[in-house]
DNA sequence: TCAATAAATAATGTATACATTTATGCACTA
DNA sequence: TAGTGCATAAATGTATACATTATTTATTGA
């Protein structure tokens, strides 16, 4: 791994993790006294950054990191809603092949399973990253490079936020997982069944609800 | 305007007009000397354009033009279809302002003028230059940046593929144009009278029709 | 005291030199 | 002849020096 990509990850870190607080400058001197290095990979780390949304920047003047407000959250949410909605009804016209039903069939089981128990053994770790891979394997089942990138995109204002929330696997709502392991379960059958119109609307709505989920807490923290 | 802008734009030209053909290598020094630059602005060209999905890079290894094929272009359309359906969505909740309105009104007035004389005075870069207005009018006026990039992104591979058509105003299909003025004309009713749905399921087909045309186009000239 | 301007300072932009990694070509061997 | 391995060449990655632009500070004049 090279310099530069070491150094597009640790600025993404500092910067999600408020080292450099958002609204301030950043200059070039600043990110390289933090990470040692010389001033080349760290241009190259602040343009990429930039491109990704975390800073703007005009030329001949500083990068600044730019502020995430709750609106952003929420908006990019409504973007995902519809780029996701987009690659179910992809998927439910395609078709599913075995081996993708399969796995999508593991995922909502695992999520059955992980709801089964008691309120304390629940595994939240496992949760994410099960659904995670589940909206992982519409996305890429879809076979849309240009729809994968976009969501790629609109993932990172909302996960910038979210990876700020250390306890946010605090208190798990019970009522609100069920609701989402309710819509996977549907979303399956829809995009087993061809139905693409109902597993593109089910999908949207799966993720405004998630959205405006994450806005309400936000909202209650600072 | 700095000598790295410079070269973003100039290497994207000369990738969209095929001064490097697609999927060859692109070096460093190969850019270096077209644009008789040193190796700094380039490689910052040179990530930029990876970024934006123009090119294909490893760690180490050179660049290479990515094809774009007519599979993409399609899907291209198919994201641009959702995301301007969803600009449409939030601008019909929210509201047109007088100002807004006036402004799209125009153009729909300036379509219908242009449509309205005769085939051989038709002027189509005026056209063309109505119909990217009220797209960006939307898009930009649904306030929500993440949705602007995303779009901005998306535009992007049909555009490459669009701009190496040299004559695609030879001869403009008359049918299909007023099809587009009826779709405009229909989008700007139902934002105005803030109906989300039809706002964004017409912008949604519009816009699908749009890239079947392109792609139909694009399948019997080389 | 304030404004305007000029000098000084510090930042970004660019070029180039050096380091490291990858690709190429050739000899040698099985 | 095919294939391995080493030596060489060439490309990318990084650091640094230099150039240009922006910002700050200081000074002068009203």
């Amino acid at each position: 791994m090279t310099v530069t990509e070491k150094a597009i990850e640790a600025l993404r870190a500092a910067i999600v993790e408020g080292v450099f607080q958002a609204g301030n400058h950043l200059t070039e001197k600043a990110a390289c006294e933090y990470l040692k290095i010389s001033r080349t990979p760290v241009r190259e780390a602040l343009r990429a950054l930039a491109q990704e949304g975390l800073l703007s920047h005009e030329p001949q003047r500083h990068y600044i990191i730019r502020p995430v407000s709750l609106k952003d959250v929420a908006e990019a949410y409504q973007v995902r809603a519809v780029l996701e909605g987009l690659a179910c009804h992809t998927l439910a016209l395609k078709g599913l092949r075995k081996t993708t039903q399969k796995r999508l069939q593991e995922c909502v089981d695992l999520g059955s399973e992980l709801l089964s128990g008691t309120v304390d053994s629940f595994n939240h770790s496992k949760w994410r990253e099960m659904n995670v891979r589940f909206h992982n394997i519409i996305l890429e089942k879809a076979e849309n490079s240009t729809l994968v990138s976009a969501a790629r995109y609109a993932e990172k204002v909302p996960l910038a936020t979210m990876s700020v929330i250390a306890d946010w696997s605090a208190e798990p709502n019970f009522n609100l997982l069920n609701m989402a392991q309710t819509d996977h379960h549907y979303i399956l059958l829809s995009l087993r069944e061809g139905d693409a119109a109902r597993a593109e609307a089910r999908m949207r709505e799966h993720i405004l609800v998630a959205g405006g989920l994450v806005q309400e807490r936000l909202a209650h923290d600072p």
